[in-house]
RNA sequence: GCGGGGGUGCCCGAGCUGGUCAAAGGGGACAGGCUUAGGACCUGUUGGCACAGGCCUACCAGGGUUCGAAUCCCUGCUCCCGCACCA
């Protein structure tokens, strides 16, 4: 197969606009997979995620359904702006990414610079390469996020949640970067990738009217405040916010500044001066000294820490040391009142005493605060006491409680007094930006958000979900989950490319909520492009979602008709796609606002989960340059290569590996199939033609055979492509079929080799038996059909060739073929022979017997002048229905009926055969009793060419020199070599 | 921490509504065939022991249910993924 044929058919496809699809009388199928963000090239694990609808397409379309498969372009979003400004920066790592791995030449690299240009650049790309792929796209409805008509529609879809109550503004805090004066994500890092925002409770301890606030995790432990830690080398200062005088560090300035206003420094604080001093505590009133600790990190939360002794470790430690530390004590004067500090206990916890954190220091055996062991400690009890701790019961109003409860009651409590406030700090340090500065938390005021938090919502949600087919399974919960997880959803963006908010022009819609109900989009996407944008309102969405007339309808009555009659054709959506880490958010979002916004029976109905994708066993990373491009695949291999790997080595929710050797592998089976062609015609003597394949009334089983194999690997692909199951379906329709196919070509060889076979028919046409002729012929045609979904180039040139009417992309889907059987002897016995089980059976009974006959030889070695074959005689038939119809190997239940019905006169004989029977049965599948003798006898050319030696075939054992005949069992003949 | 999903033969990976499972398919390895001995292709083998079509040991570990478990239940160990303002 080269380019050359797949682009020709491509033209052909294209010109015959196959893939355009408008509403008919037909039913229809509207399958959307997630548009792709283009700011980068197209690599093999996207031609996965959108070559699984494509084959869904394409099967769908054989079986006569009217298919939608659309494609559009996201390209709204903060990522592209980032990119651009880097490359217009010449940031070496980005121009080499886009050089080296996206492959984009020169000349285009620089006009990257434009974000506009990235998204234009790389969906032309993409469209070059999803046309290369051959996909079956409707690109008549192909559009980006950033199309004036578009923008109507999301505009229209925000003003209608606010309507419905949906929408609230509210503040959130962000990772940001001062210096770019722009929130930031974790691929904007330079340091600090996947660190955590920390939500941290600031306390307020007094001191001559000033307050040092440190901040902590643990509100709950204010009641066991010994002393606070300020460190002596850090530097302080000294800022009002709000009237309230306030002494924190100078480095937590730069972050607490981003989220509190109104935050001005008055001056610098020498730490030195407060430490010995006291501070008030905020809920117990009592008075606290302030010790000098060198583990207080300036740049963590406000710069100072209070201690707990009983349930923090470091605290612990810290006292410790500071009680050894003779020079310190003397210098700040402390020795009496350190000696005098009482640890507290707090917490209750199991298993541990009244001071926990001596308990976990002494187990890690750590030395100093300076013991890397001390974060380990930390962790461990803030853990266990998170989770099974209880107020002590000397705590006010809390004892009693789990810490879990009582830490966001107690934190709520002083929030609400105005002893306390909230602040948000990274869980690590440093976090930079790719610009080099360091970043902070920063609040984010008057942000919009959605309201996924709302109960009723949620439920509306849920209701859509269940009425949904999820594929796989599994995930199901996983939805479940995240509907209840999710929170309130912040809509509005400072930077990037998308739309307005419409009622607040200062915000953009954020790109996960400006794509949650497009779908609908697509089915009326071609008409809008003929319509003015002015003329596109709300007033025009509500009448073709929801045919709600209104006089502010601009567009003409028959055009809205006919856009109207689109959209309720195709929906509800019948198939959504997309990739398993967006069921959290992407998916769920969906299943929101389908909810919300459409009627019950417009909502999707159903939705797959794609897996990753592994290059040779690891992760594909465009940014880490572990990519393969689809266009250099498929220029290496092939489209149809590059589609049956990505289908065949992994269902769709699977994680799938592209290994190169497995990849040559396929290609090379590929190769085979056109082998296959010329297979037939050598066999019939002349060019093969599908649409005038000469029936043939079969009389061997071994034809019977191969016919209800193929029938039965076209009920299995059917039904494994029904539920998306690709490498199922290949697994069916290619590996195991040609298995069938050499199995049966096998069987047959005598048949093609043999010289007593009449070369010519009475016609004095075709070369061989006709009946083989019939069979392979009949097997190529459903063959090609059912793999054309996946390899369409290949099997629209196959079918083409072999005389196959029209585009094979059109044939329809292959379905059982009836098996006739022309008995010769008895027509009346027809049906007998043709159930699927029988015709199973007899072939294994056949290949049972030369397989334990080859056995039988090749351990006793000796030459054998005839073979004897003995059937099971018919009490033993009558006796393995009875141990059928017991159910269970029971050797006692089995005799007793056996007796008890008087199915043979020798009891002995029935009591061994018994025995046998029962460990027989769990082994075998009783179909009931069939004539082994025809079968055996229909086969015995075969037998004797595979065993080289002449076979008989008794009915009793009136030849039975040494009683070999009592070994038969039904389904086993014995077997007895002279 | 919360939530979800796994652990199968040299590797990947099916099976997991209990018996037809020494376990599909692919890759690798080994042997043989073919051969312009280079690739490709074809056949066979790839847990152990037997040597009249058989037996034993096996599907993370341990326990249980059952006539029977890779498959069902419990316990332990262990691995992977998602947890947001980002597509």
């Amino acid at each position: 197969m080269s380019r050359e044929i797949e682009k020709k058919w491509q033209k052909k496809w294209e010109e015959a606009k196959l893939f355009q699809s408008d509403c008919d009388e037909r039913e229809k199928v509207f399958l959307t997979v997630a548009y792709p963000y283009p700011s980068g090239a197209m690599h093999i694990g996207h031609g996965r995620t959108y070559t699984v609808p494509d084959v869904y397409a394409r099967f769908k379309r054989m079986q006569g359904k009217n298919v939608l498969f659309p494609m559009g372009w996201h390209v709204t979003g903060a990522p592209v702006i980032g990119i651009a400004s880097r490359i217009k920066n010449k940031d070496p790592w980005t121009l080499e990414l886009y050089e080296k791995v996206h492959q984009v030449n020169k000349e285009e690299l620089s006009k990257l610079e434009d974000p506009e240009y990235i998204v234009k650049y790389f969906s032309n790309e993409y469209h070059q390469v999803m046309s290369d792929m051959g996909y079956s796209i409707d690109w008549r409805r192909e559009f980006k996020t950033t199309d004036p008509s578009y923008q109507k529609f999301i505009e229209w879809q925000l003003r209608k949640l606010k309507e419905m109550g949906m929408v609230r503004k509210g503040n959130h805090p962000v990772k940001y970067c001062p210096n770019c004066d722009n929130p930031v994500g974790d691929h904007d890092l330079l340091d600090g990738e996947g660190v955590d925002v920390n939500e941290l409770t600031m306390l307020k301890f007094e001191i001559n009217g000033k307050y040092l606030i440190p901040a902590t995790f643990r509100p709950e432990t204010v009641y066991g405040v010994t002393n606070l830690w300020l460190n002596p080398d850090v530097e302080y200062i000294e800022v009002k916010n709000n009237g309230e005088s306030w002494i924190i560090s100078e480095k937590s300035f730069y972050n607490l500044s981003n989220q509190i206003k109104d935050l001005n420094i008055i001056g610098k604080i020498d730490p030195k001066e407060f430490i010995g001093k006291f501070v008030k505590n905020p809920i117990t009133d009592k008075k606290h000294p302030i010790f000098p600790a060198s583990f207080v990190d300036g740049e963590y939360g406000s710069g100072s820490v209070f201690s707990v002794p009983g349930h923090a470790p470091a605290d612990y430690i810290a006292l410790q040391d500071l009680k050894n530390n003779e020079n310190l004590l003397s210098e700040y004067n402390l020795k009496e009142t350190v000696a005098n500090i009482k640890i507290l206990n707090v917490v209750t916890l199991k298993k541990y005493s009244e001071i926990p954190a001596k308990d976990v220091i002494e187990k890690l055996g750590i030395k100093n605060q300076e013991d890397p062991k001390l974060i380990e400690a930390t962790n461990e009890l803030y853990k266990v006491e998170h989770s099974k701790g209880i107020m002590s019961p000397h705590i006010p109003n809390y004892g009693g409680k789990k810490v879990a409860i009582a830490r966001d009651m107690i934190k709520d409590e002083m929030i609400n007094n105005s002893l306390a406030t909230i602040m948000y700090d990274f869980a690590e340090h440093p976090v930079v930006c790719r610009c080099g500065k360091r970043c902070v938390v920063k609040i984010m005021d008057n942000q919009w958000f959605l309201k996924y938090s709302d109960e009723t919502w949620k439920e509306k949600t849920r209701e859509c979900l269940n009425q949904e087919n999820i594929i796989p399974n599994e995930v199901k919960s996983n939805f479940e989950y995240y509907i209840g997880w999710l929170k309130d959803w912040a809509c509005s963006r400072r930077i990037g490319l998308g739309t307005r908010l419409p009622w607040d022009k200062q915000w953009l819609i954020e790109p996960l909520t400006d794509s949650t109900i497009y779908m609908s989009y697509y089915t009326i996407a071609n008409y809008l492009k003929n319509i003015n944008v002015q003329d596109i309102n709300d007033a025009f969405f509500e009448k073709i979602f929801f045919n709600i007339d209104s006089n502010d309808l601009k567009v003409e009555k028959d055009i809205i008709s006919s856009i109207q009659k689109e959209f309720s054709y195709w929906y509800p959506l019948d198939w959504r796609l997309s990739a398993k880490d967006l069921i959290g958010n992407h998916l769920s979002f969906h299943l929101f606002h389908h909810a919300a916004i459409f009627p019950k029976e417009n909502w999707p109905q159903g939705m797959v989960v794609f897996g990753m994708g592994l290059l040779e066993g690891n992760k594909m990373s465009s940014s880490k340059g572990n990519v393969i491009l689809l266009s250099d695949a498929i220029e290496k291999y092939g489209a149809d290569v590059v589609r049956l790997f990505l289908m065949a080595s992994a269902e769709p929710w699977q994680d799938f590996d592209w290994r190169e050797k497995e990849v040559i592998g396929t290609k090379r089976r590929l190769d085979r199939l056109f082998e296959f062609v010329n297979k037939i015609e050598d066999i019939k003597g002349s060019p093969l033609d599908l649409s005038n394949i000469k029936k043939v009334n079969l009389s061997r089983k071994i034809d019977l055979w191969m016919i209800n194999q193929l029938n039965i690997r076209i009920k299995d692909t059917t039904d494994a492509l029904e539920g998306f199951q690709t490498r199922k379906a290949l697994q069916d329709c290619l590996f195991l079929l040609k298995k069938d196919i050499d199995h049966y070509t096998y069987r047959v060889k005598h048949l093609l080799e043999s010289d007593n076979v009449d070369n010519t028919n009475k016609n004095g046409e075709g070369k061989w038996d006709e009946a083989i002729v019939y069979v392979l012929s009949t097997v190529f045609k459903s063959w090609i059909r059912i793999l054309a979904p996946f390899i369409p180039h290949s099997a629209e040139e196959l079918w083409s060739s072999c005389g196959g009417e029209g585009y094979v992309v059109e044939a329809q889907w292959p379905t059982n073929i009836p098996l006739t059987y022309n008995s010769s002897q008895d027509s009346n016995l027809e049906e007998k022979y043709l159930s699927t089980e029988i015709i199973e059976k007899s072939e294994e009974i056949v290949q049972g017997i030369v397989h334990d006959i080859l056995q039988i030889k090749k351990i006793i070695d000796k030459e054998h002048k005839k073979i004897h074959i003995y059937l099971a005689s018919g009490w033993k038939w009558d006796l393995y229905k009875i141990a059928e119809d017991i159910g269970k190997p029971d050797i006692g239940q089995i005799m007793g009926k056996a007796i008890g019905q008087n199915i043979h006169d020798d009891k002995k004989e029935i009591a061994d055969f018994a025995k046998k029977i029962s460990r027989e049965m769990t082994k075998t599948r009783y179909i009931g009793k069939i004539d082994e003798y025809e079968i055996l006898n229909d086969g015995k050319d075969f037998i004797e060419e595979e065993v080289k030696t002449e076979i008989a075939i008794h009915k009793d054992n009136s030849y039975d020199p040494e009683d070999k005949a009592k070994n038969a069992i039904p389904y086993k003949p014995a077997i007895y070599m002279e």
